[in-house]
DNA sequence: ATCGATAGTCTCTAGACAGCATGTC
DNA sequence: CTAGAGACTATCGAT
């Protein structure tokens, strides 16, 4: 048979795949990869042996009633298991698995997990037996560092030369002993800050290949914003931070420089945690705080712990990995031994009752015909791991309170005892939003009385639980003014400014939908960043959403018949692509040509692909940002 | 009146999945 | 279970 992996992110099953291709084509088996970055309904899906695919994508693909899947598959493998505990994730997880399970009872399931409290519980859920193993390929030392010494786990200790500060001391002490260090933050400014303080203190030598990695990380964006620089002085330094605010470019130049070796000192925030492996001999947990709205600065769950400690150890390259904590004090010292290393880590709790998760998979249910009826609703709903936790009854008022949201928004009919998916919730399923986006599009773009401009669409599918929002910050003021200003631009109406929560949300909603606007007007990143706090790679992140709700809006609008948007949200959503004003949508068709390039041929008069047609290669690779292979390349394009 | 040092006060905080269409060095 | 860094501001004294 067939073997399905499914892992969390996207850029691991990207390492999987390279790494099972390269183990097991030779052995003639086929290796295929399935996430939002490659194809949908790839035929070809179906002729792999082993796909590697993320969870959503796989439960996207069962909302299709990917017959394939249900028939061939015979084992699945569920990479990181734990993140059945993530409020976001973590219903998708164990909704797919009971899916996988209905549909194909004989399917072999391989649980991977971090060490969990209630492993066993997961595995009683699953029907598989618990197989617990310590092993890893390079053995952990666990430690806590106080006054120039190190206590380890095992009961040994080491003293480390103090020098400035704790961290100071024991980067130097790793490098002296030629090992690299990989610093954990709390947050994306304190990597940063603690980069350049260290990449100043330490004056490490270079090799000049780091010089070159520090150009290409420099030169990533079409005009370098202080981030970029700043990352690009320290690599030069040999030293680097790392988080998810750099663009895409930078950060696999980094985890690049620092596999090689050529980089000593990364300062990390938990992205590198969970995403690649990237390994280092000592790995240094400076916060093991983290702030969160609800309750002020928290203590990082062990799991957590673990999965930083978890990076500590280079295979082949050193003998031993080491984790440290560091203390203030002898109390802290002992305080943090107990609460992290010889602490259990958490249980993980089913966070399916969000309702969130449940309007989602509850419509995906009946909508792919998973579930006619509610008694087959809790009759699927009973196989989850929150059932296997707090029994079905605790399950059932919810289903039915969501049943009734997507009934009463004309999303899921009652005929008798059978439940059945409107062409609009067969619509809402397939585009993967959640139905309250769905509405909130469907009623904005109902209420289009006239042609909208860019920021009452964009402003629309801010107004979606879909959309992440900037934080308002103390720009208070200022929307509100933007607001009103533009007050006849909104789709929807505007919430009651003396409902305080409903206005703030209202406000981010408008100064996320202006970063958009800004974005598509060709604002230089530099700037939005400036205003709006936002690095590079969250820019595309939030485009790239963008893009998503533009083309769900615009599928939405088809099916309403909401004609005087279609055209508009079909144009916006190749600008935040690309992040370009109307004029240049031409250019950008041709493959090469993104937002600098064609705003360099638009300035140097190429407007058009007749333009382009009537120029000669050897004109339109003067053009800056253009080079005689690109100018042979789209004049080729141009001419088929 | 102006400057600037200092101390007190305020503000802010990690991450990242999903649709679809189309095509190469 | 509620921290710490950096930006901002008020205050006061020296010139």
């Amino acid at each position: 048979g067939k073997a399905l992996y499914i892992v969390p992110l996207r850029a691991l099953a990207s390492e999987k795949y390279e790494e099972f291709k390269e183990k097991y084509s030779a052995l003639g088996v086929k290796v295929g990869i399935s996430t939002g970055d490659y194809d949908t309904a790839d035929p070809r899906l179906a002729s792999y042996d082993l796909l590697i695919a993320t969870s959503e994508r796989v439960d996207s693909l069962l909302r299709h009633r990917a017959k394939w899947l249900a028939d061939l598959i015979s084992v699945a493998v569920l990479d990181e298991v734990h993140l059945l505990g993530d409020p976001g994730r973590g219903p998708t997880l164990e909704v797919l698995t009971a899916r996988l399970r209905q549909v194909n009872p004989g399917l072999q399931l391989v649980a991977l997990s971090a060490t969990v409290r209630n492993s066993g519980e997961v595995a009683e859920w699953l029907g598989a037996e618990l197989v617990e193993s310590e092993w890893r390929p390079v053995p952990l030392r666990k430690g806590v560092y106080f006054k120039g010494k190190i206590r380890f786990d095992d009961g040994t200790e080491r003293k480390v030369r103090e020098k400035g500060n704790p961290i100071h001391s024991l980067v130097t002490d790793t490098l002296s002993e030629g090992g690299q260090v990989l610093i954990f933050l709390s947050t994306r400014r304190s990597a940063q800050s603690l980069a350049s303080l260290l990449a100043e203190g330490l004056s490490l030598e270079v090799e000049r290949e780091l010089l070159e990695v520090a150009d290409r990380i420099e030169r990533a964006l079409d005009e370098p914003t202080r981030t970029c620089r700043l990352l690009a002085s320290c690599v030069r330094r040999g030293v680097a931070f790392h988080h998810a605010g750099l663009h895409m470019l930078q950060r696999r130049e980094v985890e690049q420089a620092f596999r090689e070796g050529l980089i000593k000192v990364l300062c990390a925030t938990p992205t590198l945690a969970m995403g690649v492996n990237l390994p280092a001999r000592r790995v240094i947990i400076r916060d093991y705080r983290r702030y969160s709205v609800e309750h002020g600065a928290e203590f990082i769950p062990v799991l957590e712990f673990h999965q930083l400690c978890g990076r500590a150890g280079r295979p082949k390259y050193d003998k031993f990995g080491e984790a440290l904590l560091l203390a203030e004090g002898e109390e802290e010292a002992e305080a943090l031994f107990e609460g992290f290393i010889n602490s259990p880590p958490e249980r993980l709790v089913s966070k399916l009752a969000a309702e969130p998760a449940l309007r989602s998979h509850v419509l995906a249910c009946i909508a792919s015909g998973y579930a006619e009826s509610l008694e087959g609703l809790i009759d699927f709903f009973s196989h989850t791991f929150f059932s296997y936790q707090r029994g079905v009854k605790k399950m059932v008022p919810l289903l039915e309170r969501v049943l009734e949201f997507l009934s009463e928004e004309g999303m899921v009919t009652k005929r008798g005892e059978n439940l059945l998916a409107t062409e609009f919730g067969q619509k809402v399923s397939a585009l993967y939003i959640d139905p309250l986006s769905a509405v909130n599009l469907r009623d904005g773009v109902k209420g289009a009385t006239s042609a909208p401009t860019d920021f009452s669409l964009l402003h629309l599918i801010c107004h979606t639980p879909d959309m992440p929002l900037l934080g308002l910050g103390r720009d208070a003021e200022r929307y509100e003014a933007l607001a009103s200003s533009r007050a006849e631009e909104f789709l929807l109406p505007l919430p009651d400014p003396s409902d305080e929560v409903a206005y703030e949300y209202f406000l981010r909603e408008v100064k996320t939908a202006r970063m958009l606007e800004e974005w598509v007007e060709e604002e230089s990143e530099d700037a939005i960043h400036d205003t709006f706090g936002v690095g590079a790679g969250d820019i595309r992140r939030m485009a790239e959403t963008a893009e998503w709700l533009l083309y769900s809006a615009h599928e939405l609008a088809k099916l309403f018949r909401a004609r005087k948007v279609l055209a508009p949200l079909r144009e916006l959503q190749v600008r935040v692509r690309y992040g370009i004003k109307r004029e240049l949508l031409e250019l950008v068709q041709l493959r090469g040509i993104g937002r600098v390039r064609a705003r360099s041929l638009f300035e140097a008069g190429y407007r058009g692909l007749s333009d382009i047609r009537k120029a000669t290669e050897a004109e339109l690779s003067r053009v800056p940002h253009l080079g005689p292979e690109l100018a042979r390349s789209i004049k080729k394009q141009v001419e088929s």
